[in-house]
DNA sequence: TTTATATATTGCAATATTACGATTAATATT
DNA sequence: AATATTAATCGTAATATTGCAATATATAAA
């Protein structure tokens, strides 16, 4: 059915998959690591960087926007975005929970 | 058109992408972390331990295994799973990189 | 106020994902 | 061999995602 069960599974599990989806496109692996690299405000050249036409740029924007993981200034006739550097270390947080599960292990079994 | 245009994107982009997708439901993240807790193989019991049906659980751990993130042993009727701990620590690399990008940033900007 | 520029939204087509019933395959048990 | 058990595969319906043309919106400049 295309629907994800998400009252089945808890609220860290449900978080994680959502922050994981976000990640899950590399037009929106490349904006973040364009932001990362520019280490400013970036207005505009994001549709120049990456080879998706504007309207695509922009919804893929909105989605990082909307889980918190950039930032939109207005300037003018454009929108300066970066990252949320708060909000990204705090999913780093939960994302690393998920990921470093292995140190926990003594022994593998098989 | 629901298509991602790999091709316009660097290797390393589309593998964190597809890594991230793995995690990008719910199921396949409460799967990972059952075969974390239990730390041995499981044979069987994630059917009843996940809320879904059989076809299902397997389409994700198929999932999983083909990005070897997981191991399958045939064990007579069953079979059993568990992290393949070696590929997961060479994917917790990939991700790790991505996610610290944020330590290299000297002053934010908004 | 008109025009230019930059970004967002809408609408839609193509493709992908999720879920599961029905079935198949493979091995164990009797 | 017949039956039971377990997991994989197939087929299909429902929903989600991606991408972009067309359009709308909002501000700056003339």
């Amino acid at each position: 059915m295309g629907l994800a069960k998400t009252e089945m599974f808890t609220d860290q599990q449900n978080e994680i998959a959502l922050i994981a989806k976000a990640f899950g496109h590399p037009a929106r692996v490349a904006i973040l690591q364009h932001l990362f690299k520019i280490n400013t405000c970036v207005c505009g050249d994001l549709v120049n960087e990456i080879g998706l036409a504007q309207p695509t740029i922009s919804q893929h924007l909105k989605e990082l926007k909307l889980l918190g993981l950039i930032k939109g200034n207005v300037e003018g006739t454009s929108v300066c975005y970066c990252i949320d550097t708060d909000n990204w270390a705090k999913m780093k947080n939960l994302m690393s929970d998920f990921l470093n599960q292995d140190l926990d292990l003594k022994e593998g079994c098989c």
